[in-house]
DNA sequence: ATCTCTTATGACACCGATGACATGACACCG
DNA sequence: CGGTGTCATGTCATCGGTGTCATAAGAGAT
């Protein structure tokens, strides 16, 4: 592999001058530039990261880390991988920063993330992000030097800088859309409490109800959610049974997510039951391949993955440049309410303004 | 940051002893090395990979790069994602290798292609892997100096070495399948010809009906792929319809893919039909949010992402390390067929053995 | 007792860039 | 015409490790 030092003898000038051309930190000659570029072409010459990095002090490395650790030894669940949105929002967002991302993956094992971490630190990253497959309570090991850290999906206790998703917002806002278009008989099918995105929606989900001056009633919700064991069709057929057959029934189902109300269109096209017209379903995450494949075409919130990961990018690019105007406490993302067709509109109001307020 | 001559200070011995306790390439009396540990662990010392690259001249490092670069200027899917698979099953491979991945998006757009290569060579790394979103031909940027490259899930007409799933195979295995289980019409709603897993398969599909003994009837296949533009359901129901209507109508229907299937399950209750009773469905992907999701669940052909990324690392370690025993031209990775409830066994037969045969 | 051989350690140069500093050639200014 | 800038370029040291070689101290072998 060429050096500089090959470079500089082909075109007969010092080495420094060549540097001079390829970082352009100073004037150079036209005549000279020109036969140090021929000399770069004729050597196929790649400038050294190291050795640049060596005196320069600055690696322009950015370290990711993605993975399924979580507080509780949980098995992972291989839905959504949506880290690789959140990658691509990260990258987009560094791309023209002139850093260089570092990606590596724990393959959901926790004791992974420790050497990770350490191999980033041997190439001195200037920041780490980790990103953590859904909404969690993450404990990575504790950054020894100063690198600037941030997570993505996640949070720890010890105040970590934070990306997260406004599953709150999000439930809140498309219920509210639903009452808007008449709806007053919500029916909710949950995630677990126990995972984070479960609990904020239902907060959403009542305080929707609430702004919307409509009662919460316990018999319209229910957990359908088993962690991914099986069954979960079984317990989704029994609580759509139930709600239905109530004095005043749902006149729509929002699920958990967008895998839950794939489940839901097929239980209640086997019921006899047509969505929309008859019952009107509403999903979360905006899993697009579900969403937009599903007949007809699911309602939906989006989690705002890809804005997340710029958030990510940006929040970690200020903390590397020693920004002041440090925020405080996790930075939360809200997604915008896709509006299709599994929900019938009850009350054709005059709404469509609403449509999609909070695009990024 | 601690450098290694602040350990040494620290330690009260040479720069070079503290480098052999750290690389363990020359014996180190145990006192010595006690003491050496002792400030290393004191100053938080994290020694630096640039150093270490120059003196050695080994990086460590290996390029990855993921995107939807494609010969057409096709619209990108934004399918399967499978290069997440890809990429786990390379850095499983990588983990014991002792290099590290290095990863780079382009985000779709193939102008990005090159500076990013440019990036990788920069740090020097040892080894490249290109990824595709799916198999398809790809033209990269000739790599000037040697560093050896590796294609998965796509190929080009330079003879790079890549890794590439067995579509034939997958699908022929699939049919070969059916046909064990009794189906004698089978009906084929395929991937457009013009993508290099659509042409496989068919073929795939003629030569596993040839092989049973059954003729080929243009009448049971027909594209249903609008390469993502709408009317695909449309379209579907059409042919479906067209074909259940024949004298003698399929018993079983092959999509192109999963996300097909989705779309077949909803047309099909919505005409009335029972799935698997009256008709049976299988996809092909293993895609698995959907084929596990769907009730009943789907059976289709696994597309072995993981193992193929195993084999593109171990192809590429090969190459870096100089083996002679260089294989020529692709390697073709066979998935299993995953047998769920979605297919009747018309003739229940002694098939169970055939399972899962190649399973990795 | 002398001669190997192994173990344990240090001295020193070097990998390939770039920062700090110096220098020569002009240009412009009063 | 000397003083002062700016441009264009070179010299040299340095970043933090490691390869090479040297050296000293003991352990066995003869």
């Amino acid at each position: 592999m060429a050096t500089i030092y090959d470079v500089a003898r082909i075109a007969g000038v010092s080495p420094k001058t060549v540097s001079r051309v390829l970082n352009g930190d100073a004037p150079v000659g036209q005549a000279t530039r020109e036969a140090v570029q021929a000399a770069i072409a004729q050597l196929d010459y790649v400038p050294s990261n190291a050795a640049r990095m060596m005196r320069s002090q600055r690696s322009g490395l950015i370290g990711l880390i993605t993975g399924a650790i979580s507080m509780s030894p949980e098995p992972t669940q291989p839905a959504g991988l949506p880290e690789l949105f959140i990658v691509q929002g990260i990258q987009k967002s560094l791309a023209n920063s002139g850093m260089t991302l570092m990606i590596a993956d724990t393959g959901g094992v926790v004791e992974k993330a420790a050497p990770l971490i350490d191999t980033f630190l041997r190439h001195r990253v200037e920041g780490l992000i980790y990103v953590a497959e859904y909404h969690q309570k993450v404990a990575l090991p504790v950054i020894s030097d100063g690198t600037p850290m941030i997570l993505a999906n996640c949070f720890d206790d010890r105040g970590t800088p934070a990306i997260l998703p406004d599953d709150w917002r999000g439930q809140h806002d498309l219920v509210a859309r639903l009452i808007t278009a008449g709806h007053r008989r919500i029916g909710y099918l949950t995630l677990r409490p126990e995972i984070a995105a479960g609990r904020l929606r239902l907060e959403g989900y009542r305080a929707a109800l609430q702004a919307g001056g409509i009662a919460y009633d316990a018999a319209l919700v229910e957990n359908c959610d088993l962690e991914g064991r099986d069954g979960e069709t079984q317990l989704l057929w029994e609580a759509i049974d139930r709600m239905l057959r109530l004095a005043n029934p749902p006149t729509v189902f929002c699920c958990g997510n967008d895998k839950m109300a794939l489940r839901v269109y097929g239980i209640l096209r086997s019921m006899g039951r047509k969505v929309p017209t008859e019952v009107s379903v509403a999903g979360y995450d905006n899993y697009r391949v579900i969403a937009e494949t599903l007949y007809p075409p699911l309602t939906t919130v989006d989690l705002p993955y890809t804005a997340m990961g710029v958030r990510a990018a940006q929040r970690l690019m200020a903390m590397i440049s020693g920004e002041t105007r440090e925020e405080k406490g996790p930075t939360l993302v809200a997604g915008p309410v896709y509006w299709r067709d599994s929900v019938t509109e009850l009350r054709p109001a005059n709404v469509s303004l609403l449509k999609s307020v909070r695009e990024e």
